[in-house]
DNA sequence: GCAAGGTC
């Protein structure tokens, strides 16, 4: 039997397609699809199956010193044990093998990876096949000249994951046990997320350095035969280039008085020209996550949606660094599968009625995966969520534009006068729509300005002196910042948008566009005074040099290695003697990342803590001489936003509960509201109501949450959950199963019935149940609605429902599926 | 429990 290891199902599955010419089966071994045909299987890793770690006696952080982590030993463990243990299974009985992944250094290494899982079962040869595009040809070619695996490749790779861990982990772990922070709020670094920091770190410092000037423009209206248009005055500064901002009041002043005494002004000079106005290049990762960006979607989201579209089979893969369309790809027949489309027929069909269709080619061409382009499988509009749709026609209207003409626009440029005062107005105006008709992402907006001559005089109508300050470098957004990374050359085009996102779970990043919080500052601080490399490019850039290297049979992986932990020695050397001076200023700038305002009783900050239980509440810094706390709500985690309450100069705070996010507010002003509203009686409590009188109310706690709660609460506990936000209305129809008055909810201008508050509640957590099992990676909205209708309404009943049961009476579902599912609960 | 890189 001759085994084929890919990386991932999806090439797996198309691999056996093209080489069984369509009569491969699947079969599944402990979740692992496995491809059959002949005496021939496939399967598909997901990258990489096993990973780098230190030996089980470095586990515990207080046990073990940072610095000893670096001369450690490294041992490989599998991750993926579904997997390696079907692989395993599979070698047993295979007597050759072929590997099949990635045309890429990870792809050798996830490759020597397998390898070395399979080699000592396997009698006859291992051979590499490599090919840049799964596509019928280049797949068959490979096949039939097969290559050998090149260790070297695969152990600059290696010498990649190895000095990453040792520096990743032993900084982590020293930063985290000198500020005492152990358990999830560790104080991490990395050779990418560090540098990444830094980059918003410096762009923030630039912001508070910033000392803003004051500066003066000059407008004024101009009209031909009352048709009128906006000029600006200009000067020439002293290098002789062509400036807009008046610097002196007195100078400004001058210009209006000028201005303001003349009726008409008489043109100097007129010029014309066209300019050509390029289609956009094809799509690469950072690209079209900027593209989504502007269209409001965060990294993550673009990129999570995109691996929907993927591997629902609408759009090509989403992770490329290529911006040149691969050979193979035909524009012509691509467009053609559009021409019946309702949303995007005619303009499939316009385009096709050029006669030359050639597409745009950016300056990154690789191997490894084509530009992001829609497959030509077309989706049908009900099909999709909204956002889908959206990403994808952004997708289809990229590649669209990317084969579409060239715009024109015509600029025209007029200087008019008045003494020696210059007025300038420059109009644009679309002559040639070209790709924009296509592509309505980018700007079209025309600047209106009338035929004049030289010569003529142009009436003078309203004249303005606009006093203006200069602003501070604006906050990279998320887009721009992945954009940044790319350029400095860190991260890759499947992990820069993830580093974003993890800078903000380590408590680095707030809001969007992100801002560093005083623990980012602090890090980068004492990363830039005893560990330079690892804020810096140039680690990466170097180690992208040594991997060359190594690749090339110059240096040897330990060559690389060692020289990286000498290096790392040194650091440690230095890192050793101010360890208690950085971990205090670590401490000092978490607590202001915790710090809210005065206390009210003694003076002193009052911040956000935790208790031993984990929950969240406003404590005194003064504690255990002042104990005054106020709570917070108990969902989420807490964020100090950066306004402050008029009355108590307190931080609002927001809690960060994925979906349910919400702000809090003054913690300060909950409490007050609270202990100012008075308990309404809505009825009696099912719970005690017969035997105790108890009575249900609609109260407002000081966490700032509300709820329906029995009047005998601490000794009665029953409860029903009301939204935070509107005032709500107690009518008078009741309930007819409850007993209860219907409430409806007044939030801004549209108010809404929330019901019996009983019912309401039953209903939310049916909900919530139905969620719960969307969770379930496989499960979606439909699937979940129809297992629902037979009773398995939350993940737990999966597990006590008769899965032949399920079986039967949910069409699609197999009995397999829901074994994958019970595993996925499980682990 | 640390990193970054694959992939879901």
């Amino acid at each position: 039997m001759k085994l084929i290891i890919t990386e991932k199902d999806n090439a797996a599955r198309r691999i056996a397609e093209i080489l069984s010419d369509g009569t491969a089966e699947v079969d599944r071994h402990n979740g692992v699809n496995v491809y059959r045909w002949g005496d021939k299987r496939v399967i598909g890793l997901s990258g990489h199956v096993v990973g780098l770690d230190f030996p089980e006696e470095y586990e515990n952080w207080r046990d073990v010193q940072p610095a000893e982590l670096i001369d450690a030993d490294i041992v490989t463990e599998p991750t993926q044990k579904n997997i390696v243990t079907t692989l395993d299974a599979l070698a047993r009985k295979a007597d050759e093998a072929v590997i099949a992944t990635d045309y890429d250094r990870e792809g050798e290494l996830i490759g020597k990876e397998a390898y070395e899982l399979i080699e000592d079962d396997i009698e006859g040869p291992i051979e590499r096949v490599r090919f840049s595009s799964i596509t019928d040809n280049e797949v068959k070619e490979a096949f039939a000249n097969p290559d050998d695996l090149d260790f070297d490749l695969a152990a600059a790779g290696e010498a990649r994951q190895i000095i990453d861990l040792i520096w990743g982990a032993a900084l982590t772990r020293f930063l985290s046990l000198s500020a005492r922070q152990l358990g999830d709020d560790f104080i991490s670094v990395g050779r990418v997320q560090s540098p990444t920091l830094k980059l918003i770190v410096d762009r923030e410092r630039e912001i508070q350095a910033f000392d803003p000037e004051t500066y003066w423009e000059l407008f004024a209206d101009l009209a031909k035969n009352g048709e009128r248009f906006e000029a600006q005055y200009f000067y020439e500064d002293d290098d002789g280039t062509e400036a807009e901002r008046v610097w002196s009041e007195g100078d400004a002043e001058e210009v209006y008085e000028t201005l303001a005494g003349a009726d008409s002004a008489g043109v100097e000079s007129v010029s014309r020209r066209t300019r050509t106005d390029n289609p956009p290049e094809p799509f690469n990762t950072t690209a079209f996550i900027s593209a989504a960006g502007s269209l409001g979607y965060s990294a993550q989201r673009a990129m999570s949606i995109a691996e929907e579209l993927y591997t629902d089979g609408y759009t090509t893969y989403p992770r490329t660094d290529n911006t040149v369309y691969p050979e193979d790809l035909d524009p012509d027949e691509l467009l053609d599968s559009f021409t019946g489309s309702r949303e995007f027929g005619s303009d499939a069909e316009q385009l096709l009625a050029a006669e030359e269709i050639e597409p745009t080619r950016g300056d990154e061409e690789t191997t490894d995966h084509p530009p992001i382009h829609p497959t030509g499988e077309l989706p049908a509009r009900s099909e999709l969520s909204d956002d889908e749709w959206e990403i994808y026609e952004l997708i289809v209207r990229r590649f669209f534009a990317t084969v579409a003409e060239s715009a024109t626009w015509e600029h025209l440029r007029v200087v008019a006068g008045v003494d020696d005062v210059r007025l300038k107005a420059n109009g644009k105006r679309l002559v040639e729509e070209g790709y924009h008709a296509v592509y309505p992402y980018s700007s079209t907006s025309e600047n209106h300005v009338p035929d004049v001559e030289e010569g003529e005089q142009l009436s003078v109508t309203d004249v303005r002196l606009d006093e203006k300050e200069t602003q501070p470098p604006r906050r990279y957004g998320q887009s721009r910042l992945i954009q940044k990374m790319e350029e400095m050359g860190i991260g890759t085009k499947s992990t820069r948008h993830h580093t974003v996102e993890k800078l903000y779970d380590r408590g680095y990043l707030e809001d969007d566009p992100p801002r560093p919080t005083a623990l980012a500052e602090a890090v980068v601080n004492a990363a830039e005074e005893f560990a330079e490399m690892v804020v810096s490019e140039e680690m990466t850039a170097e180690l992208e040099a040594d991997m060359t290297a190594i690749a090339e049979g110059e240096a040897t992986l330990e060559d690389v290695t060692d020289s990286s932990r000498e290096m790392l020695e040194a650091v440690f050397e230095e890192l050793h003697e101010s360890r208690e001076e950085v971990g205090e200023h670590l401490q000092e700038s978490l607590k202001a990342d915790r710090r809210l305002g005065p206390c009210p009783e003694c003076g002193s900050d009052l911040l956000v803590r935790q208790s031993r239980q984990g929950s969240y509440f406003v404590g005194c810094d003064g504690f255990p001489d002042c104990r005054f706390t106020l709570p917070l709500p108990s969902t989420g985690e807490p964020l100090v936003l950066e306004d402050t309450c008029d009355e108590h100069q307190t931080h609002h705070v927001k809690m960060l509960a994925g979906r349910d996010t919400f702000v809090h507010g003054c913690p300060r002003c909950a409490a007050a509201e609270a202990d100012e509203s008075e308990d309404r009686v809505i009825g009696a409590c099912p719970e005690c109501g017969d035997e105790h009188d108890g009575e249900l109310a609609i109260k407002q706690l000081r966490s700032g949450s509300r709820l329906v709660g029995c009047t005998r609460y601490p000794d009665c506990e029953y409860s029903l959950p009301l939204p935070r936000r509107g005032d709500i209305e107690v009518t008078d129809e009741y309930c007819d199963e409850h007993g209860l008055p219907e409430l409806h909810v007044h939030d801004g201008d549209d108010p809404w019935e929330l019901g019996c508050p009983v019912c309401n509640y039953q209903e939310y957590q049916a909900e919530q149940a139905i969620d719960d099992l969307e969770d379930i990676s496989g499960i979606g909205e439909k699937t979940a609605e129809k297992l629902a209708a037979v009773g398995v309404e939350s993940p737990d009943d999966l597990g006590t429902v008769d899965p032949d049961e399920i079986a039967d009476r949910v069409q699609g579902v197999t009995t397999d599926q829901l074994e994958d599912w019970r595993q996925q609960l499980a682990g």
